[in-house]
DNA sequence: CAAATATAGATGCATATACATTTATTTCAA
DNA sequence: TTGAAATAAATGTATATGCATCTATATTTG
């Protein structure tokens, strides 16, 4: 049994340090910390602060599009924007035309708390970059494309976008 | 206001694509789903597959000692322990000596599980490597080590042990 | 047009994550 | 040796994530 436990071990050493899920997971949440500690002083997190964000940019829009704009579940997306709405920084308004459709919105206060926060994304993004290397992010961020396309079923909207274009 | 408006939206858009953060969020959220979808077969998600798995690498291992190996807050592992130890797959013992230290280690069924499982995961692995092309992801997995590296705030306990051998 | 199907959003359930704090215990220093 | 400081784990609170399912509405089909 001696010889068969002491397989059993290496084999789970050598899972542990080549499962690409854990090592991405890993890096997010240092990466995410790293964010939320520096949005934390506009009493938000990166990953309110990316919804808001993403609404803006929209200016309206409806929830199914915002899920799939930023490759997220839509009841992801539905709790994640609860605490936006209870605080008042974002506004879900049921669509004039389609009565099963709720646009979303930046309230003013919204914008506000967008504006403000973001130069502490801005340090954050700053500090992210500086400390890995510019360089060396601009390959990452590559490989993370590429994953994205491997993994994803088809084209997203934004791709489409930028075929047409 | 309208070409205020316009420089804000356009802003928007433009961290959208450039935040770091939420670049590895959504690779992770994705490449999350790929292995949970294989290790549900196996009724565990790949979370739980990485604690069952360096936890049989220690063979009997303090929880403060793992949070430190898979980079992860104390808390949380209590957290995603809890499942496991109700399932039966991991005991928490108190130690002899620091009775404030519990050592954890995996019960008989915990081991069969993780032997069940193991096929899973590697399917999942194969799956996400033939997606994304065993070269890329060899190169971004090598980002991946530098972006833990850089923001780690000194070498991990294994680490030291590659730096010693 | 009415019935079947599809879609948008919300909810029940379970887990993942981490900060602040609490409790128990150990270590260290006066 | 005792009292302060440090450490390990757990808990309170809050958000993040997604599957299965439900409800309401819209679209398609017979």
């Amino acid at each position: 049994m001696t010889t068969q436990q002491n397989k059993t071990t290496e084999q789970a050493i050598h899972i542990g340090s080549s499962c690409a899920c854990f090592a991405v997971r890993k890096m997010t949440r240092a990466v995410t910390q790293l964010y939320d500690h520096h949005l934390s002083e506009a009493g938000l997190r990166i990953t309110q602060f990316t919804l808001m964000n993403a609404i803006s940019g929209f200016g309206q829009v409806p929830v199914y599009v915002l899920a799939e704009e930023l490759v997220m579940d839509r009841t992801t997306l539905t709790r994640n924007l609860k605490p936006l709405i209870k605080a008042g920084l974002v506004d879900s308004i049921p669509d004039e035309k389609d009565a099963r459709v709720r646009n979303l919105s930046l309230t003013p206060e919204g914008a506000k708390r967008l504006r403000t926060a973001t130069p502490h994304w801005e340090r954050a993004q700053a500090e992210f970059v500086e400390k890995v290397g510019e360089k060396s992010w601009a390959e990452v961020s590559q490989g993370i494309s590429l994953i994205d396309r491997a993994l994803s079923n088809g084209p997203r909207p934004s791709d489409r976008l930028i075929a047409t274009g």
